[in-house]
DNA sequence: GATGAATGAGTCTTCATTCAT
DNA sequence: CATGAATGAAGACTCATTCAT
């Protein structure tokens, strides 16, 4: 059924998707037009149920096509052979904000397709989410250095604790930034702010040299 | 408006109340129907458009009353004069599962309209939003004992990675048990678990003995 | 659910049965437009969902009253006390003359239904179908004059080309009145046609005086 | 317009038709889907509509090639040599059923073409209806042996008696087949069936021996 | 206050037909 | 010959909101 899509010309492809992607990100799965998303994508409207069978199918086709797309984009750049692991969850951080900054519709769009609520997209999603991001998330420990933490520390809590951390602050400074929606907040104040905690944690938990 | 409302028979305005709540909470603002409204409720439809003038403002109502019913209900019960970080934050978690488990549908709306997506919502519940958390949040902070940190030990983000930490966790088990749908899955083991973490924490934070 | 429609002014209530009838009669059910049906009756798109929950359940109402109706006028004016056979199929078929000529549009629905080969729609009118019919068909050979046959003969059977034949026969008169379309043809003469069938059927059943 | 189709492919040419067929009778003209025909025939949209300039013609053409095809088959078998009527009705009756028995979606089709209500068919279809079947059916009763009936009796009218009553008895087991809708009913009690009314009819209108 | 009939723009989806390749 | 991408009108049905009673 998607070989059909596959096989047109790309730019009008990327001009479907991109309709398609801010029209779902904006309004959610029910409450999204196609009639919206054909008049932005500049096609007739038979021809988007000629790609894809209904408005399911094309949602699920966007989610699945911009989780692999983001996350091949995000293992290509991650560099998984610096061994600690603050410095890894440092380049993480910030090589998400590159990746959110570039493709900022693609972000509210999985951030709302994870939220969804719609009983006919639900189940679907959940079962494709999940695989993908424990394949992902499992990578991101793989071969950290153990040999950093101090003497008889719980390493896997401990790691669990460095993450939410950093996820509890990395989600604070989103909120800062929507809620002044000045398109580009103070990133660098943001690391510096993320390296004390940082340092705050290797002090608690690593070794003291 | 709402003055309308307010002025009617309780018993009435509790069935209204509760047959919107559920709505909204099942199915989300713009795919909720003020036909099942009216008909859960038993009233006609052109009374539920004389009490509230459309179905944004009738959303808007209970989002403000149902936060107003559980923040009331929750510091009701919280008690402040323990001063300890640690215990504070154990009992606020079992308050809030005490408290979902006896208005699901609340928690359930509530959580559902964090996410909403609905243009027509999404703005003017973030603002009330951000009023009352802020407002609740700083008081679950208040009059926390210091002293009990290590000297020299930024305060403030450490009590930053406490909550982060404990939220992480909380979601996390939250994740299990949606995953399980199991009504309840084991409390009595999360919390042991959690108090792992606290000692975990404690260790690192508190002066050592 | 019908109960909405049957208490609206009976006005409209004509106006809406006779669009649909003839909607469904012309175009059969699948074809027949309830956008036409709203535009012919005067009233809105939304109204006749409101009084019907969907196409099927239109159609199926209009079904039922209409055998209703049809049934009732056939019997209320069929004189089941003639106990001659012959006399009574003859009264039987002008009769049914007389009601075609009165509701024209009715019999094309009638029969167009029981064509109707709408997989959503032929179970469910089958059933009604042939109870209504199987209840009429019966009483229209009740308390027949059998003395009148000759002795030995098989009275059920001959009933039934006796039934037979005067079926084939109307139909024959209906095709050629629907070639000619000229709105009425000869009556007279078809009947005098059938009485020399009926005479016919008389020398070869009935006892020679 | 239909040269381009009878010159291609006979093997092309069975499984477009074939497909139509199915699709027509499942379906009914209105409803059936070109999409479909194309898919199940394995050709492509444009080819379609290449060999039939449109929908209409497609089925028209189905019909009167099967109706064509079905005729010759039918007097191919039928013998006209035998000219007692009741002979003649019997086998006619049987090679009926062996046809529908050998082409059960022709037979589908036919009957559906000829109830077929939508608008742009009926009229044409009746046409070449007619035609076809008054040239076959007038070929029935060519050549009848009349000197066995009665002396006196009115000869045409007797036969059209005869043939309404054993159409109305064939229609009365088809209606039974249908409502058990077990494949197969018993076909040799029907015979038998048939031939009591047979000899009822022959005692009546043939010269008592 | 209370009812529910009425509206009509909007929803997704289908389909015969055309035409550039 | 053959393809299948492209069209857009039409299909049934929904829904928040209004208003006469």
């Amino acid at each position: 059924m998607t070989s059909k899509f596959s096989s047109i010309n790309p730019e009008k492809q990327e001009r479907i998707l991109n309709a398609a992607l801010k029209e779902f990100a904006l309004k959610g799965y029910e409450n999204a037009s196609t009639n919206e998303i054909v008049k932005s994508a500049g096609i007739s409207k038979g021809l988007l149920f000629h790609y894809f069978k209904n408005k399911k199918e094309l949602y699920l086709f966007l989610y699945n096509h911009f989780a692999d797309v983001m996350v091949k984009e995000f293992f290509n750049e991650l560099d998984l052979s610096e061994r600690d692991i603050f410095e890894r969850m440092k380049t993480l951080m910030i090589l998400k904000n590159k990746l959110m900054a570039k493709h900022p519709e693609v972000f509210d769009f999985m951030v709302a397709a994870s939220m969804e609520t719609a009983e006919e997209v639900k189940g679907i999603l959940n079962n494709t989410n999940t695989e993908l991001i424990q394949a992902s998330y499992s990578r991101l420990f793989e071969n950290i250095d153990m040999t950093m933490f101090r003497d008889g520390i719980d390493i896997q809590r401990t790691i669990n604790i460095i993450m939410w951390t950093l996820q509890g602050f990395s989600n604070q400074e989103l909120e800062k930034a929507k809620k002044l929606n000045t398109g580009h907040h103070d990133f660098d104040e943001a690391f510096k702010e993320a390296e004390v905690y940082i340092d705050m944690m290797k002090k608690a938990f690593y070794k003291s040299l």
